[in-house]
DNA sequence: TATTCTAGATTGAACGCTCATTCTATGTTA
DNA sequence: TAACATAGAATGAGCGTTCAATCTAGAATA
């Protein structure tokens, strides 16, 4: 955002204070969450002084804005991933399984509710995480069409955007099991949620009149 | 937790006090988070005094633990509910498509994504989170062996574990979806939700081994 | 090479404010 | 009168943020 001249030298350095702040911040929110973690722990993690955390960030709210916007990049870039591969609905269905794992990480699963709720309430954040959302829908539905049309299956727009929109919550609940049972045999539960994955996108679609 | 003697009349009119500070508490977390919600826009909210409130619960903790124990409570008792049908598993299916709608209301989305995020760090949430679901986990397993018991589906520890947790996490998904996609056509939505479901629940199984 | 200059990096104290919580005093009711 | 309901001020801690003052390291100058 706030692009100015420096020699690269300058940038560098910059960057890696700022990436180092992140790390910090990410880790004080994981604990505490975005609101019960205080600018002084998160200076403090980072090992420097609290003021100087505004050389580099206009306020909290920014700081928070750019780990959102960075947790949202990963998302992106791996729904971005799978369009290289031969077979793709092959290729989404074994990704599946290290997907879910991912998600089960009690780690990842914390920031990622705190990213929810805190869109539910932030205009600005809401914005962030919807703009994440709607390019990563656009994505899984193209390959989806591109997957299923190789194979021969329906395409029709209803079929495909409500197996992303059905994909998408079943990932996105995975985060919640995390919470809710950490007992959970992940093994097996990855399996299964696998079998169900492929059943869904390779299977005979949503249309509302059955084809004629 | 604090349950002391009091006179009938005492009992409802704090009950009623009670239940007030825990609509207002509710209303300003919903809008500000756990965190972000303070003790004196709770009592503004409840029409009454900040230190007032501290006479009904010991601390702001306490208040947050009484609406989780609340908001769950609703859940248990909607589990349970379904037990009383005649075709079980059809009463079920014909549930989802009003508890999806329910789950994509805003207002109870945030909240639970709230008391998700909470209860993945504070331990006394999170005792509460778990117990509640266990308990809704054990009622929904024990429908669902009776509900493809009746119908001669394979009801094999497995298959059942498996289904409960997918659905499940079906369900909690759908919190996620309010936030991120607010523009949703709902009721297409829940029809292919509802058309999942049926075929996850009333289907072949997730036995390891084929069935002899 | 030795000196001065300079601009960003960094600190730590200070500000005003709000927080959760406690305490005291006053109503209210039975 | 006795017991509870309630308000509102007081407390001390911690908050996010600002700012003047230093440090540091390299460029410019002599």
């Amino acid at each position: 955002m706030n692009a100015e001249a420096h020699t690269p030298a300058d940038c560098s350095r910059a960057e890696a204070r700022r990436a180092q702040i992140l790390a910090a911040a990410s880790d004080c929110f994981r604990a505490h969450g975005f609101h019960g973690a205080s600018i002084s722990q998160i200076s403090k993690s980072a090992g420097m002084s609290a003021g100087h955390i505004y050389h580099y960030f206009e306020n909290k709210e920014a700081i928070i804005a750019a780990i959102v916007a960075h947790d949202l990049d990963e998302l992106l870039t791996l729904s971005a991933t799978w369009r290289a591969a031969d077979d793709i609905l092959e290729a989404m269905i074994d990704g599946v399984v290290e997907g879910v794992k991912e998600n089960l990480e009690r780690g990842k699963a914390v920031l990622k509710l705190e990213i929810l709720a805190e869109a539910s309430r932030n205009p600005e954040i809401a914005v962030i995480v919807r703009n994440a959302s709607k390019c990563c829908n656009e994505n899984i539905t193209d390959i989806l069409r591109l997957a299923r049309g190789a194979k021969g299956l329906s395409t029709d727009d209803e079929t495909i955007t409500n197996m992303v929109e059905i994909l998408a919550t079943l990932f996105e609940g995975v985060l919640a099991r995390s919470v809710r049972n950490p007992d959970l045999d992940a093994d097996q539960f990855a399996d299964a949620f696998q079998s169900v994955v492929r059943s869904l996108i390779a299977g005979p679609g949503f249309a509302t009149s059955p084809p004629v």
